[in-house]
DNA sequence: GTGAAAGCGCTAACAA
DNA sequence: TTGTTAGCGCTTTCAC
């Protein structure tokens, strides 16, 4: 079944059809009997104008594209979520893939949305080496055009819309609630990789600690590698706080610390997507939730505003933290 | 830039392009040297044909749909990892949807890629209140033509092509592996929400302690509810061995169970996507990990077959458990 | 070996 | 208010 013989059946043209179909009965001012009649049949049959031949003819997918950086920082399914919730209203489909953090498979996938045409993407960008930035070009259209995007989670280098969480907040609040808490010496636990989000983290907590008069030599940092090196946590023997970049690692760091002194009395402040662990007795931890659902709405509707209007001036969200879990 | 304006500019026609580009050079019989020329230019400025024009002639969109009932069971990404690694060397390119567990959602998202004409889609199910099914019309495209499409994760009521975990032989090496331990008590957590991956599961392990002589006195089952009944667990004050049927539940289990009872010496047999906790001090946990990555592979190579040879008999894959870790 | 031409199903400019 | 018609960029049949 398609425009044409539907068009037929009713005694009417094929335009008439789809211009009532694609919702410009009132624009051509299409009489409303005639309209009733056309999205009455469509209806009855279930009739569903082609995807490829409105393409085609438009130019537009109604698809958006996301990318992932990897699959590890578990948030990739409610971003989904957030973005989905925004998209089930419209037309809009979601392709999305992962690059196991690799620009070059990231660049390849970014690619391949562009040669399906895409509307506009979302990008959780990969976390680049040391000194080495986030290309733009990844982004360039083969034909040039702009293309709407978005970057979430983590900052590029080169101006463009980002959503992003509050991660320097979270550092800030971490410490302030391990200071408020009666805390003397403080635990931090990085990882090798970095990127802003990270970054952000980890500033936030170790200004706020300086900021409030905790000296350097109460402040052990320690880069969780893998595998873990036990001697690097021998650092941390005597604290009686610990934040770290995220769940995970905060989680691993408290598990080999436990084989090295007893827990009792240590407090964790975590960023994290959900509460994922119940500490050893005696620990206490207190969850910063990522609002990840809420950063997938954000940059959906945003990508949608931008395939819009495209002559937005570029914007950075930063999604504040929700109410915060022990 | 197109096929015409290419092929104006090496003096040929659009058709010897189009069977070029294609790879039907061989088929036609096109002369080698037209051949190399026309590619040498299409690779010189990065052509590519335009798929909606391809999807409009063929029909087909060298795409598949991937559709997941929740993002909680957090193997969603590894599951598109494996799908897409499989998918990388090709031209396939992977759409998803979620659905919140929600089969009136999940038949709407599985309606929109079947407007869209994806080749054929993967199916994490919803899974479905006591006594009802999994309705087979969801699959059915509007054409009645058919759709190639495979189940993973959970079995549905009717004949289909299944990739599934072993679960009812995780369930029995748990089980075992408590007995061998010396194990006496046995603790067993299950949820409200009934799949065929638990049910395995659960069978699995019950079958193995019965079939080993533990009497149905020293078997303790839980069913974990939201938020946690404190009444329900008190059953599992004295267990000293215990097996879910899935890690996040063992977890809150033992979280719950901590404040109510000394947990040394207790011993977990876990089921998840990866060993996301450091147990209390003096717990032993052992992991079976699930292998999602490997799903993913297996789902999508069995696709890319089925939409070659749709006329196969339908198959369900067990998928074996790696090395287990504790 | 290669080309001409007829579609695929739809949109939109132009006519009526 | 509605219809005619010329594409969108490609594939494929048929002719040479």
């Amino acid at each position: 079944m398609n425009i044409k013989k539907l068009s037929a059946e009713l005694g009417v043209s094929v335009c008439t059809v789809s211009r009532v179909l694609s919702g410009k009965a009132r624009q051509y001012r299409i009489a409303e009997a005639t309209e009733k009649k056309i999205l009455a049949k469509a209806c009855e049959i279930g009739f569903r104008p082609n995807y490829f031949a409105y393409s085609l003819n438009t130019g537009r997918t109604n698809t958006v594209g996301m990318i992932f950086a990897n699959t590890i920082d578990n948030f990739l399914g409610s971003i989904m979520e957030g973005v989905e919730s925004e998209l089930r209203g419209t037309d809009f489909q979601m392709v999305v893939a992962t690059c196991e953090n690799n620009p070059a498979i990231e660049k390849l996938e970014i690619e391949r949305m562009l040669h399906r045409r895409v509307d506009g993407i979302i990008i959780y960008p990969s976390a680049m080496p040391p000194g080495q930035w986030y290309p733009v070009e990844h982004i360039r259209r083969p034909d040039d055009k702009w293309m709407p995007y978005v970057i979430i989670g983590r900052q590029v280098e080169f101006e463009a819309d980002h959503i992003l969480f509050d991660d320097e907040v979270a550092g800030v609040r971490a410490a302030e609630r391990l200071l408020a808490a009666g805390c003397r010496r403080f635990g931090l636990v990085t990882l090798p990789m970095e990127c802003s989000a990270n970054d952000g983290r980890i500033k936030g907590y170790l200004g706020a600690l300086r900021n409030h008069g905790v000296p350097d030599t109460a402040i052990m940092t320690v880069c969780l590698r893998t595998p873990v090196d036990t001697a690097d946590l021998a650092q941390l023997a005597d604290i009686d706080a610990l934040f770290g970049v995220n769940d995970i690692s905060v989680m691993r760091c408290i598990e080999h610390l436990g084989r090295i002194r007893p827990l009792a009395g240590l407090r964790c402040e975590i960023i994290g997507t959900r509460p994922i662990f119940g500490p050893p007795l005696g620990v206490s931890a207190h969850y910063q939730i990522m609002p990840a659902r809420e950063m997938g709405c954000v940059a959906a509707r945003h990508l949608l505003q931008l395939m819009d209007t495209p002559a937005q001036p570029q914007r950075t969200v930063r999604l504040p933290w929700p109410e915060s879990q022990s």
